[in-house]
DNA sequence: TATATACTTCAAGAAATATTGAACTATTAT
DNA sequence: ATAATAGTTCAATATTTCTTGAAGTATATA
């Protein structure tokens, strides 16, 4: 039997939010977004799309928290567009956590001919 | 006009490596890289996938330079997989210049009711 | 009350991705 | 040489995701 520890992450959680940001138009929404630009029409005439696109996209990085929507005070027509830090610097850490390069552990292949060679480095050290 | 700043990452790139990593399966075999596991026969039976589906998923990760394949010295048929550090640092630095919180800009809507209005904290604070 | 504006939701078709089984390549063993 | 093993590539299908146009909400103006 191989001993693998757990993902620091999970994966599932992780998938869905890599699966939401994988998109040119929501990674560009999100860039705007940061940027401090709001409503859809904005979005839209900046992306050279139409609302129902622009709404779309947005939906999904609000489904996963990452953008919040606020109606304006003296229009309730117009809706802004922001980014909500607190979930962003949660994914942020979470990618960093599943991505760091210190977790890769030191090849040991555990199938074929190599199976049960020990480590000939381990062995010269000592 | 808007003025935006240009992202700190390469969408076009970004959005490419996202992609690849957001799926399941992908992830599921890059965790187990990570943790040592090499050769294609073991991901299939860890995973429950079969080898030519294992031989596609990791050629998706190969093509982005993030895992890389070694024969066996001694028995030339086996292939062992493991994780490019340099990459996985190069990526982790990426998202983390894209994803930065820090980058969160005020909120000052450009357009609408509020377009022209002056925020007010920035007067109160003179 | 009727109309306009800003945005959202729905349904259908288009495009991209994932999975499957079979054929293929490279290497080793008999 | 022949057969076996480990893995890859190909072609077809299944599935998911994206885009489009139309219809639907919510709010404001005439």
């Amino acid at each position: 039997m191989i001993e693998t520890a757990p993902p620091p992450t999970n994966l599932i959680a992780l998938e869905k939010q890599l699966k939401a940001l994988a998109n040119p138009k929501r990674l560009q929404i999100l860039h705007l977004l940061m940027e401090g630009v709001h409503c859809n029409c904005e979005l839209g005439e900046l992306l050279d799309m139409s609302p129902n696109l622009i709404s779309h996209h947005v939906s999904i990085l609000r489904k996963m928290g990452l953008v919040e929507m606020e109606r304006d005070v003296v229009d309730g027509r117009w809706v802004y567009f922001a980014v909500n830090e607190a979930v962003l610097a949660e994914f942020n850490q979470a990618y960093q956590l599943f991505f760091d390069p210190a977790r890769i552990k030191p090849r040991r292949p555990t199938c074929g001919p190599q199976a049960g060679v020990v480590p000939t480095a381990v062995i010269t050290v000592n």
